[in-house]
DNA sequence: ATGTGC
C-alpha cells in the first residue's frame, strides 16, 4: 500500500509509529518478523494514527499483535482517555458489546475419550446449543426479564438456574458491569435480543474442547486448575443482535448530536464520557455486556448439560469449573498509574484482552499471587493459549494483551481461497471434529484465515506483557 | 460481529 507510515522498530517485538500530524501521542505496534507485514498492508496503521489523534488520549495508542483493520479502531486496538478531556468512542468498543471467551477446565483426562465419544460430544453441542446468524434460543424473555439481564449480567443467568454462584466469582467483573441502564438501549435492540439469551451467534464464535498440550508456568496452571492432557472448554460469544443494534443506534445518533466529536475518519465518531449522549452510550454499552455476560453463562450451561448427559458423568466428576471468563470489545473506567500518579482512565480495548498482573484487587484469591488468566483463543485447527497477566503489562498496556489469533485474510479472501475445498474434511484430518452450521462460515474460518496464534503467543510472552502458562489443541469445534 | 444491503 503506498503511504504507509513509516515504523521505528523499538526492540524484538515493538515499533514506535512516531507522533506526527494530527497526533497527539505515538503509536506503538507488537509484532514480529513475520506478522508486520500485514499490519503493514491492512489500514492498521493509519488507523491507530487515528486513535493517536483523538483528544485527551494518554500513553500510546496501541495494536496487539493480532491487529488488522476494523471499523474505526483496528480490532486489537487499545487506547485510554482521560475521563474529561477524553472520549469514548463505539468504534473503539466494536459492534459486537463485550465478545469474548471463556474458559472451563474439566476433571477428565481427554485420551479417556475415544473417537466415538468425541463425535457424540460434537453432535450433542450442535444440537443443544443454538447457533448461527439470526439464531434464537430457547427462552424469549418479557420486558422485565431484559432489564434484569441488561442490569444483573452472568449474576441473572446463575440465579436463574443455569450454572452456579462459583461461576461469577471467576469471570472479569465479576460478569457484571456496573452503571447499565436498560432505559437506554433502544427497543429495536431489545427485540432483537430478547430471544438471543443462550446463543452462540456466527462467525468466529465457537464452542470448543481441547487439551491441554503443553503447561510452560507449573505454579500458574496450578492456580488455574489446569494439568497436562487435560479436557477442557472453550466458550467464545458475544451480546449477538443486541449489541450490534446499540452500536448501530449510537454511531447514528452520535453522526446527529451536537457534542459529538469527529475525526477525519468518521468511523471513529465520539463524544466525551460526560456528554448526555456520551453517558447514554456508556450506560446501553454496559447494559449490552451484561447481555454478553449471561449469554456466556447460558452457553456455559447449555454444555455442562450436552457433554454431563453424552458421557453420563454426573456435575460433580465432571468438574466444568470456570478458569476465567473475558471481555475482549469493551470501554472501562480503570484506575493506572501514569507517570507515578493514579488515573482514572476510560480504558478502550477492542479485540484485546484485560491482562491484571499479581495482587491486584480485582483478582480472585486464587490468582492473587499469579495474576489474570488471559484468554488467547487461535484458529479452529491450530491451538489456543491461556497466558497470565503481568506489572510489566499494567505499566506497558494499560494492563492489555492480544485477543487471539487475529484474522490474516478477509472474509472474502477466505471463502475465496476455500473454493473447492472441504475444509470440515481438512481439520477431521488432523483430529479436530468440526459442526457448522453453514459452510460458509467454515470457509471464512478455516486455520489459514488466521495469524498463527503461535507467533501472538510468542510475542506476548517475550514482550513480558502476557507469560504463557499452558496451550491447548482442539478436539472438537461448534460454529455458527 | 450482524435479521451478512437500502
Amino acid at each position: 500500500m503506498a503511504d504507509q507510515p513509516a515504523l521505528q522498530r523499538l526492540d524484538a517485538h515493538r515499533w514506535l509509529l512516531p507522533r506526527q500530524g494530527k497526533m497527539r501521542t505515538d503509536g506503538l505496534i507488537f509484532s514480529d518478523d513475520e506478522l508486520i507485514g500485514a499490519v503493514r498492508a491492512d489500514g492498521t496503521l493509519q488507523q491507530v494514527q487515528a486513535m493517536a489523534a483523538l483528544p485527551g488520549i494518554v500513553g500510546p495508542a496501541m495494536a496487539m499483535p493480532d491487529a488488522h483493520q476494523g471499523y474505526g479502531f483496528p480490532i486489537g486496538g487499545v487506547a485510554a482517555f482521560d475521563p474529561h478531556a477524553g472520549v469514548v468512542s463505539p468504534g473503539g468498543v466494536g459492534y459486537d458489546i463485550n465478545c469474548g471467551v471463556r474458559l472451563l477446565r474439566s476433571k477428565l483426562v481427554a485420551a479417556d475419550l475415544n473417537h466415538q465419544q468425541l463425535t457424540r460430544l460434537a453432535d450433542a453441542l450442535a444440537a443443544q446449543i443454538p447457533a448461527g446468524v439470526g439464531q434464537g434460543g430457547a427462552k424469549r424473555l418479557d420486558d422485565r426479564q431484559l432489564d434484569r439481564v441488561l442490569t444483573q449480567g452472568a449474576a441473572w443467568a446463575v440465579n436463574n438456574g443455569h450454572g452456579q454462584a462459583t461461576d461469577l466469582e471467576f469471570c472479569e467483573s465479576n460478569g457484571q458491569i456496573p452503571l447499565a441502564d436498560p432505559d437506554q438501549v433502544s427497543t429495536h435492540a431489545r427485540n432483537r435480543g430478547r430471544d438471543q439469551l443462550g446463543t452462540l451467534g456466527a462467525g468466529n464464535h465457537f464452542v470448543e474442547l481441547g487439551v491441554v498440550e503443553l503447561v510452560a508456568d507449573a505454579d500458574a496452571a496450578q492456580a488455574f486448575g489446569l494439568f497436562p492432557g487435560q479436557l477442557v472448554l472453550w466458550i467464545h460469544s458475544g451480546s449477538r443482535g443486541l449489541g450490534h443494534q446499540v452500536c448501530d443506534d449510537y454511531l447514528k445518533r452520535l453522526r446527529q448530536d451536537k457534542d459529538a466529536v469527529h475525526s477525519p475518519d468518521s468511523q471513529l465518531i465520539a463524544a466525551s464520557p460526560h456528554s448526555p449522549v456520551g453517558q447514554s452510550y456508556l450506560a446501553a454499552m454496559a447494559a449490552s455486556a451484561n447481555f454478553a455476560f449471561a449469554n456466556r453463562q447460558m452457553l456455559t450451561h447449555l454444555a455442562r448439560q450436552a457433554i454431563g448427559q453424552t458421557l453420563q458423568i454426573s456435575p460433580a466428576n465432571l468438574g466444568l469449573a470456570l478458569v476465567y471468563d473475558v471481555a475482549h470489545n469493551i470501554a472501562k473506567l480503570e484506575t493506572h498509574t501514569v507517570h507515578n500518579r493514579q488515573r482514572q482512565l476510560w480504558v478502550h480495548r477492542k479485540g484485546a484482552t484485560r491482562a491484571l498482573g499479581p495482587n491486584h484487587p480485582e483478582l480472585p484469591p486464587r490468582y492473587a499471587a499469579i495474576g489474570q488468566p488471559v484468554l488467547t483463543p487461535g484458529d479452529m485447527g491450530r491451538a489456543s493459549y491461556v497466558l497470565k497477566g503481568s506489572h510489566l503489562a499494567e505499566t506497558l498496556t494499560f494492563a492489555s494483551s492480544a485477543h487471539g489469533a487475529g484474522r490474516r485474510l478477509s472474509r472474502a479472501k477466505a471463502k475465496h481461497n476455500a473454493k473447492g475445498r472441504d475444509i470440515s474434511a481438512e481439520l477431521a484430518q488432523t483430529n479436530v471434529i468440526v459442526r457448522a452450521k453453514a459452510r460458509a462460515t467454515l470457509a471464512e474460518e478455516m486455520p489459514d484465515a488466521y495469524k498463527n496464534v503461535n507467533n501472538i503467543a510468542a510475542i506476548m510472552q517475550n514482550s513480558g506483557v502476557a507469560p504463557i502458562v499452558a496451550k491447548t489443541r482442539p478436539l472438537v469445534c461448534i460454529k455458527g
